[in-house]
DNA sequence: GAATATTAGGTTATAATATAACATATCTTG
DNA sequence: CAAGATATGTTATATTATAACCTAATATTC
């Protein structure tokens, strides 16, 4: 167990991480990506981007759109929907289909499935990339003659932290 | 190759299968299980698990209440919504995350995750249980220290009628 | 078997998520 | 600047899902 509370690639940030950096990083790994591709990171597509960014757990379509609407008056479901599709395009963030909400992908620009833990205590989400789940997937496909496109991974379930404080107090009813 | 194109488990039902006899299957292990549970499976609930059972493919939830609609007047949508939320609660369908749509389970009872192969020509979906990637994602989240309660996989591509297709007269652009 | 509690379903309204369609603005290129 | 392409504004609407409240059916208790 000496390595069971360790997160790999730092799955999940601890709550006190230095979240600027995360944002700078991500924005500078953007601005880096469109300009390889010759896409426009516009003002727009780029606040989007930001408000995605604002913590690690996925955010709905309409909170980014009233988190907008407060800078940017006539902002309107396309207005974010716009931006979320070019984001996405781009493989710059991700869809949690389970939540209906969108999230920063930590490695645009890599090919990857996109796999998320995502804990249903805090909301935040980590995203991995685990070549076991994926060969195990591409392997079974494989023997059902199944042409993979891509993959929705979505696992639901407590956060190290979370798990955590529900062992502490969550094991009795009162 | 020689085993690539079987489908273990029957994962895809080929077209002129006798769809029949899973429905007739999924009705009878359904009352079983409701019975054992001593839950009503009801005329309605009943009837919109046959309409999920009518093909293989997933079915949104307006797709079977206009269904329903034609032999119950005054269905609305609460009516579809509560009869899927006690079949899911009963493991007699799934929900599919990434289509916003519902398909019969083919080993309701068992626990399982939910792990699907979903064709993005024909629609149809195959339920497996890979224990591999089960393990996998079990092991790796463990390595993170996150507590699984439950897993989304949906894999999207083309089975292997569709695939062959697609290979025969998909490869040029004209 | 009537009284009561529980569960299921009917009905109306609305919430939450997402897109269509068309107008205007901005950027790019020559 | 003209012309085309791309991006955004704007209005309306489609799609998916739930809230709230009421009535009906079924189960439980006396
Ligand atoms: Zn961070
Ligand atoms: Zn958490
Ligand atoms: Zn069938
Ligand atoms: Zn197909």
């Amino acid at each position: 167990m000496s390595k069971a509370t360790r997160t790999p690639e730092g799955a999940f940030p601890g709550i006190r991480h230095d979240h600027g950096d995360c944002v700078a990083e991500a924005l500078s790994a953007a601005e880096a990506l469109c300009a390889q591709r010759g896409v426009r990171l516009t003002e727009l597509r780029r606040r989007v981007f930001e408000l995605v960014w604002s913590s690690h757990a996925p955010v709905g379509a309409y909170d980014l759109l009233s988190r907008l609407a407060r800078e940017r008056e006539g902002a309107a479901p396309p207005t974010v929907y716009r931006a979320l599709d070019f984001l996405k395009e781009h493989g710059l963030i991700h869809r949690i289909e389970s939540l209906n909400a969108f999230v920063g992908c930590r490695t645009p620009g890599q090919a990857h499935a996109g796999q998320f833990l995502i804990c249903s205590e805090c909301g935040m989400a980590a995203e991995i990339d685990d070549s076991r789940v994926n060969a195990a997937i591409d392997r079974r496909a494989k023997e059902i003659g199944f042409a993979v496109h891509s993959k929705t991974i979505e696992v639901e379930g407590l956060c190290p932290p979370c798990r955590d404080r529900a062992g502490e107090d969550g094991h009795g009813i009162g």
